[in-house]
DNA sequence: CGATCTTACGGGATTCGTAAACATA
DNA sequence: TATGTTTACGAATCCCGTAAGATCG
């Protein structure tokens, strides 16, 4: 005969009541089938934890040494219930995500204002790094899900597009091309100097099909958009950004022109593992995810 | 609806198992049955813990996360019951006694020693104080009963007889009253140096009571029977000891014959609270202590 | 097609509540 | 006698096992 947690419930009762029938009704039981719990519970245990013989029901020896034991199991149940039904409510929980810079700087905070407006108590881990790392975070389950600029389709990987992303020419306002007729095409550029982001961006990579290297001016090679941004500013050449990104470059003295390109706009993925289901939080945060892809920025003429 | 203990189990076995056949075997159940089991958790806690969508189940996020809360409450409801049947067969526990230096030196150890090979995982913990600790030690509940010369009989204290004990008279083997024609009267005592205990001792007040103390030749008052013995021994002087205390005079040097006393003999008696019932291990040693009572001792003439 | 989980349903054990018996101060 | 626990028993519920259905590789 085992035990059940029932029991236990009854004996903790019986305990601070110290009588079967305040406690049988505490229970929204009937005193008798309260009774018999508790005599259940002694026969498994083969000891008897009341003594009924008087007035006032006492806990023996062995009834007493046995609360904190029954205490700890009752409550270490119930909080292990409660965690789990808080982290089905969205109440608790984590999520990490992985994506690039610019969407984490640009289009992201305002999507996690609202996610964490709607779930307080939900812990966010944001990853903003470049495409591969993002992939790579998935892959080890660091990150659920991540939105990179590759379509990661491998056998544990599954992709789906989540928004294009073309390209834009960033340069001085009072730069030529700043005014140049519609449109532009890639090849209106290459006369003039240019700031390159390094090889292991995406913006990079594709520029580097489109052109071979030696036939553009470069200017130099920089890691970060923002620094892109200052050479811009200075003067010290032009170059071509992602739609994402530019919000780096909404200021005064630079201007931002859509470009022709040919084949395929850049197109962002959002990736997450085949196998794993997500987590609900992380569920929560997919689905608003999708629900709030970022708008096309229109690009400024100066 | 209430999650319950057969959850968890099914629970943890789904997750080392990862296979709803194996782990119904596993609990001696049907697979359907087991399959209800895991629905019904997963619909309490509101959280779909298992994937089973392919060939193999794996557990999501939330199922992987509720294993150490879900362990730890299957290991102390376990360890709970388990420490509760131990005591129920006497493999754990604890009891206390109080009782006279003088049994708990000549009689008690053989006792002990049998209870402890019946019993080894019981701790003991003895109190070899004179009567009024004794009982003082009852009535706070330090010790489940006590043998005494008190009959203690309060409100919360009930007593009954345990054993009783006649007086011995104790001096030299080369003493004159060692070889005197029986029966020796305690008037018989009153010319001789006299050895006496403190005026706590249980039996320094039956002798104040006989004679008055001026009647006696008092060479000195010393708290330790051993002393006594050590006194005697040197021919300082005669005393009279209980009998359960002659342990101490079984010396070639010592004599030791029984004193016809007027009135009743000094009686030890059992007591114990009367609203406490006896833990299972100190009732396995209130039988035992109870059924091998002290044998009367046989004085020996020199 | 085979392995595996879920749904459907009848039978059996457990548990409940009412009523009566029993114990104690 | 009044309060409080146990016993007795019919009824409702819950849980299990068998069999059929659904799904995935």
């Amino acid at each position: 005969m085992a035990a059940s947690l029932r029991q236990l419930r009854a004996y903790a009762l019986l305990l601070q009541e110290r009588n079967f029938t305040r406690a049988a009704a505490a229970m929204h039981l009937s005193q008798p089938a309260f009774s018999a719990l508790i005599g259940g519970l002694e026969e498994t245990l083969g000891v008897r934890l009341f003594d009924r013989s008087k007035r006032h029901v006492a806990p023996t020896v062995e009834g007493a040494d046995f609360e904190p034991a029954a205490r700890r199991v009752l409550t270490e149940f119930d909080s292990a219930i409660a965690g789990m039904h808080d982290r089905a409510t969205l109440r608790r929980g984590r999520v990490s995500l992985a994506l690039l810079p610019s969407l984490a700087a640009g289009w992201l905070p305002g999507v996690l204002a609202r996610y964490r407006a709607l779930y307080p108590g939900i812990a966010v881990d944001v990853a903003d790094v470049l495409s591969e790392p993002c992939i790579e975070r998935v892959m080890t389950m660091q990150a659920d899900f991540a939105l990179a600029a590759v379509r990661a389709e491998t056998p544990e990987l599954q992709a789906q597009v989540f928004c294009a992303d073309d390209f834009h020419l960033v340069c001085r306002a009072d730069h030529p091309l700043a005014k140049a007729p519609e449109p532009i095409r890639l090849r209106d550029l290459a006369a003039w100097p240019f700031i390159h982001l390094s090889r292991t961006s995406s913006v990079r990579q594709y520029l580097d099909a489109a052109f071979r290297p030696q036939a553009m001016d470069t200017v130099m090679e920089v890691d970060q958009l923002a620094t892109v941004m200052g050479m811009v500013r200075a003067g010290l050449g032009i170059s071509v950004v992602p739609a994402l990104a530019l919000f780096h470059f909404e200021q005064p003295e630079i201007a931002t022109r859509p470009v022709r390109l040919p084949g395929l706009a850049r197109r962002i993925y959002l990736v997450r593992r085949r196998d794993r289901s997500l987590s609900l939080a992380a569920q929560a945060l997919h689905d608003m995810v999708l629900a709030e892809r970022p708008v096309p920025v229109r690009s400024r003429r100066r």
